[in-house]
DNA sequence: GCTGTCGATGTAATCGTTTGCATAGCAGCT
DNA sequence: AGCTGCTATGCAAACGATTACATCGACAGC
């Protein structure tokens, strides 16, 4: 049974025509005269051939895959993402290579040697902690940011991150709420950074008070969360509410919270932010900033696939928006 | 800035030197002289070559990448297994492609068609629902199961379910329970059949009864375990304790039992199955059987990667064992 | 001095497609 | 009849690497 499988040569000698004609049939149909199509039609389907992806790839100078840098794999946020991109990658022919860029030792050095590697007709960048000077290789194939990244001009896909955490201020605020702190994601991260400017803005834009201790240093995971769960709970002057940077973290800090007999939202309110899927069945349910994952994930890749088709190194920007999901994580604060 | 990458060509002239002897100083050093090595070394440093990947799998009839058939890409298990299968085949020299099976039309053709693309070097399969007699293709690259799959002598690598379902069951019965429920996985999973069988198995083992009614029908999600919990709720005689196949139904079924008053685990016990990061973080946190989802992803990576060296189609199974997680979701009934 | 062996390198075929260019056939027009 | 303009196809050269085989010195053994 180790037979090889059909070539093009196969089916060409079997239809009795050339191989140029075969490989016009099946990739411009129109072009070929009917009588012949379908000869070289039947011939492939008696065959059984299948076209050689390599091949076809090396002789068009293409990879026929599109890498997706993610920093963790293992983060479910991502892979949502990671599952939008892909439904409209294969619709288009392409492989999805996942590379995640934590799991090595140098980061940027991963993703310098993927844009070299040749080894991909694109990339989609979700990590906002790697260097973009790193990007500045000849012959590199289209890069998208499907993520926040400090004053690059590469084109992207960034989430309205101000705006939604203006809204989550807003909302504590109108439920009373004068006292708030926040959990950070990773130092480095440039998502971190637009979040907890958001934070500051949206504080300030209502003459609130900032307050060293009331910021916690997180980077997103459950365990960073509990932490500052204890951090806050060994506070004298303790903020009656918690915005956190993911909702991971918020998890992590209810969990906690709970744990030590606090009780949410009672005792705490909390504001999470990405709406992934677990945090609607958490009892109290947690409030927070719905980032269309998904959605996030098809519209990279169009965008990707639209720079690759055209040929360029660069293309448009868009904003997604986010959209803020009260559930029952935040209580009324009396006066 | 467009310009083409350096060849081997290039290389090569620039050492002085043929392409043959370049090529062997890259992949087998020991065979060229010291000083033509270090002539060649020098020369792939100052043109800045790059090993055209397509170009070398399609002379090495390899396809230099391995496909990882996933259900579900957003389910958080899946993505941690394939962080492990990444990390092996990265240091491999090998992509990892995902495919969704369930995004598409019908997940059957879709394993057909990469069976016979050649895109791949090797398939792990993680999607039990898959139809074996598919598999049955001439010319096809080695396949690894890394889920249950029921009476296949494919080479595969499965977790104990069986013994974990013992575990938690032996557990609700020392704990003094009688009246054990059972939310299911999908129907024609087999990840569902073995765990269902397992919890039959266990139960009979202690003579206990099996009602018709405390076997609930869920999909993995937690949207199914939401809706075992109402259909727990209308129940006369309610068991004291669901054993559910998937955390993420735990979660459901504990978030809707939770809102409805429903005091756990003083009213119900609940165990979950994976452990899954966040149910650690629950309150009360989730009693589970574990999985080591890395290391099945590793192991599963480096048992298809020992295939593919050997150029075989089939190749040994293992079993993985799993580990019971005691937290708090379990309560002690009074006799 | 001749032969055999061995280590290092070059030559060129090959992997399976795609595609620019040439060609052949045919119809329509002058 | 000769020319032009089509359309449909074939020819053959790429694409960039790998590797079986040939070649060429150098050197040891007789």
């Amino acid at each position: 049974m180790k037979q090889r499988t059909a070539t093009i040569q196969d089916v060409a000698r079997a239809a009795g025509v050339s191989t140029a004609t075969v490989s016009r049939t099946l990739s411009k149909p129109s072009v070929v005269a009917r009588a012949t199509r379908e000869a070289v039609l039947g011939a492939v389907e008696a065959t059984g051939y299948r076209l050689n992806a390599t091949a076809s790839n090396l002789r068009r100078q293409r990879a026929g895959s599109v890498i997706a840098l993610i920093p963790n794999l293992a983060n479910p946020f991502f892979s949502q993402i990671l599952a939008g991109i892909s439904s409209v990658l294969t619709k288009a022919q392409l492989g999805l290579l996942v590379a995640d860029t934590q799991s090595g030792p140098d980061p940027d050095e991963r993703l310098a040697y993927y844009l070299r590697s040749g080894q991909a007709d694109g990339l989609i960048l979700l990590d906002g902690t790697l260097n973009e000077a790193v990007l500045d290789v000849a012959g590199r194939p289209p890069v998208l940011m499907a993520c926040e990244w400090m004053g690059s001009d590469l084109p992207s896909l960034r989430v309205d991150n101000a705006r939604g955490v203006d809204m989550a201020i807003a909302h504590l605020v109108q439920m009373g709420h004068r006292k708030i702190g926040h959990i950070t994601g990773p130092q480095s991260n440039v998502l971190t950074k637009a979040r907890h400017d958001g934070f500051v803005a949206a504080m300030m834009a209502r003459g609130m008070a900032l307050h060293e201790d009331w910021i916690f240093d997180g980077d997103f995971s459950m365990d960073s969360g509990r932490a500052a769960a204890r951090q806050w709970l060994g506070l004298d002057d303790r903020p009656t509410a918690v915005f956190c940077a993911s909702d991971e973290m918020a998890v992590g800090f209810m969990g906690a919270a709970q744990h030590a007999g606090v009780r949410v939202p009672d005792d705490v309110s909390i504001i999470g932010f990405d709406n992934i899927e677990m945090v609607g069945h958490l009892t109290p349910a947690l409030t927070t900033i719905r980032q269309p994952r998904t959605e996030i994930g098809v519209r990279a890749a169009e965008m990707l696939l639209g720079m690759i088709e055209a040929g360029a190194l660069t293309g448009p920007s868009e904003q997604i928006d986010v959209e803020f999901v009260i559930r029952e994580s935040v209580a009324r604060i009396a006066e």
